[in-house]
RNA sequence: GGGGGAUUUCCCGAGCGGCCAAAGGGGGCAGACUGUAAAUCUGUUGUCACUGACUUCGGUGGUCCGAAUCCACCAUCCCCCA
């Protein structure tokens, strides 16, 4: 398949509270596009001010799609997610539509680019127990000589008390017989169907990307997000073995309403988690070359561009990718 | 006024004569991530000319070959009796 059939794609990432959301609205606007939420919480019905769902006033007429399509308690998984995803942005480019993908799940993005693998690696949840069983009697070390006799690549570059990881790659090899680093290889190997411009909002200054989070999350309790999770709670859509219910602000919540903890503890965990999440998200994003990063802040500046200036440098991104500017056809 | 207890590295907190630049946790910083990913996991965190040296455990002065650890006094905080 060479470049010009593959299918171009948008996609707007970087950590939690970056204004990802505002600026890909902008852009569709501009573009004629309709977005595509990457996010692996806001996929949850009911879980809207925890999430930074955009609301309808928000959405300013830009379809949106990915949101809302699941109930808390159901598990969800990156690999169902690139699938629907992936017939989202046929159907979008099927009616003339620029696709654009927005949020922070990286994991997310990576499986709609990377393709979705059919090579049966489904997911054994009774092998998965019995593996963690075995974990929790034998120990992690145990765990991971299990792994090593299978797939020595893999255990080498899983560090034996990321447990979670390891039960996966065997897994991988019952399922399928075949080794997760002989999968992943093949993987690589495959050629995406789509071609993406990804723009990444980058903060230099991690204290004004910090200040964000924690106004953020006082807005939320502003906005009600405390009746939100008691709704949740209320209704025991929150359990800790669901994607859902490990979704920062509503766990710490949770503890609150069951009385483990004060209110400010929670909104201090909050905060926490969420500094400390987006720094995940850093981590992910800036270790892959492939993306346009917009720098909203340098590191020994306070000063931020504004939003008029991330949105012109994004639009000519877009323009010099091919999509056509409604607003300033210059290309 | 008298008696007792505290003071440790960014924070909490162990240590109670050498094995202590000082456990553990938190936070900070860096990283990994292919069907749970807002999850899971890793490394690092006194200074430097960094397999070695130097400065730290409220302050000052002692004891000792050797002190965060023992003694004296001073400072601050807490508790009890008056």
């Amino acid at each position: 398949m060479n470049a010009s059939k593959k299918i171009k794609i948008a996609a707007i990432v970087g950590p939690t509270a970056s204004g990802k959301t505002a600026l890909a609205i902008s852009l569709a606007r501009r573009f004629d596009g309709e977005i595509i939420s990457c996010d692996s919480m806001q996929i949850y019905r009911g879980m809207d001010i925890g999430t930074a769902k955009p609301d309808m006033a928000e959405r300013n007429g830009i379809p949106h799609h990915m949101l809302d399509i699941a109930d808390p308690p159901q598990k969800f998984s990156c690999t169902e997610y690139a699938k629907m995803a992936t017939e989202c942005v046929k159907d979008i480019v099927s009616r003339g539509k620029v696709p654009i993908f927005c949020g922070g799940t990286g994991l997310y993005l990576d499986s709609v680019i990377r393709g979705i693998r059919d090579d049966g690696a489904i997911s054994d949840p009774a092998l998965r127990e019995e593996l963690q069983n075995f974990a929790d009697i034998n120990g992690a070390e145990a765990l991971h000589k299990k792994l090593e006799a299978l797939d020595p690549e893999a255990a080498q570059s899983i560090h034996p008390n990321n447990i979670r990881r390891v039960i996966r790659a065997i897994e991988v090899y019952h399922t399928t017989k075949k080794t997760k680093t002989q999968l992943d290889k093949e993987s690589k190997e495959r050629e995406s169907i789509f071609d993406p411009l990804i723009i990444g909002l980058e903060y230099g200054n991690r204290e004004i990307l910090y200040s964000r989070i924690d106004k953020r999350v006082d807005s939320m309790i502003e906005a009600g997000l405390l009746e939100e999770v008691k709704k949740l709670y209320d209704n025991g859509l929150l359990s800790p073995d669901t994607t859902a219910g490990q979704a920062i602000g509503y766990k710490e919540l949770k503890d609150y309403l069951s009385g483990t903890c004060s209110l400010d503890d929670a909104l201090d965990r909050i905060k926490i988690s969420t500094r400390h999440y987006a720094k995940r998200q850093m981590t992910w994003f800036l270790a892959r070359k492939e993306i346009n990063f917009i720098p909203v802040c340098l590191s020994d500046e306070n000063q931020t561009k504004t939003f008029e200036e991330i949105v012109n440098i994004a639009s000519s991104l877009f323009r010099d990718f091919g999509f056509c500017d409604i607003l300033n056809k210059k290309s």
